[in-house]
DNA sequence: AGACTGTCTCGACGTCTGTCGAATCAGACA
DNA sequence: TGTCTGATTCGACAGACGTCGAGACAGTCT
């Protein structure tokens, strides 16, 4: 458990209109990589609109055509990317995601609506 | 230039809202995996927010501590995933970006503000 | 306690990825 | 035409990744 993504802390003008710097980069980009798998996408999702907001392994597990260690190895990614949280109640272990990482990305890919000139933007940091 | 992703054709509901379908995932998941390296989400960062809308590999490749190879073959990733687009014109090639597709991600991952579950996210100073 | 079920960790395997140097291609210009 | 510069492709290499089977750990139920 003592790994967990730097992610909480970084604010996030959108891709287009500065640009991002190094560190920025460095720790927003293993969220994308998580992301970077198709598995890992759909794990994600059943995740994020699972009912109540959290879904049992036991029910993400027999949705691929993986085994258990291959699945338990994608949320664990998914886990140190930060993008979800683990807890285990009884026998079975519980998944839920983090929104604000999610919405991290989002705002970081949204494409501000104008064309050419960059608006003057005056949103500077996440105020 | 053969090769590019098949994008374009899909359409995002929120990642939240509804399971995302196996296909949606395979075709989505190379754009994530594309922008899941710090050199990439630079790269993309640089050209997304490049003045006129385009920028010059020139000015792109002294940026970072890397070869120019490398810098290309970053590129070309970027380009297969769909994310952005090259046109030489004389001497130097130049890059844009694909606002769709990353238009695209970002809703995929936006967090739509359902009922109970998700506490407002308040860790982040993103407001 | 012992057996059973669900989940994770470990070790191994083939494949993919990021990086480089060398070679090649595409235009510009003398 | 030849040469120069900018960008890509090619070949190679170390390291990371996705997958699996076997084993270990955590709880539940006889």
């Amino acid at each position: 458990m003592s790994k967990q993504a730097a992610v909480d802390v970084l604010c996030c003008p959108p891709l287009s209109e500065r640009r991002v710097p190094a560190e920025t980069a460095a720790a927003l980009a293993p969220a994308f990589k998580a992301l970077g798998d198709p598995v890992r996408l759909q794990l994600m999702s059943m995740i994020a609109s699972a009912e109540g907001g959290e879904i049992c392994v036991c029910d993400l597990t027999p949705a691929f055509d993986l085994t258990g260690p291959t699945i338990s190895h994608h949320l664990r990614t998914l886990r140190e990317a930060g993008l979800v949280d683990a807890e285990r109640r009884g026998t079975w272990v519980y998944y839920r995601a983090r929104p604000t990482v999610l919405h991290q990305l989002a705002a970081l890919l949204t494409v501000v609506p104008t064309e050419a000139g960059p608006a003057p933007a005056a949103r500077s940091e996440c105020s």
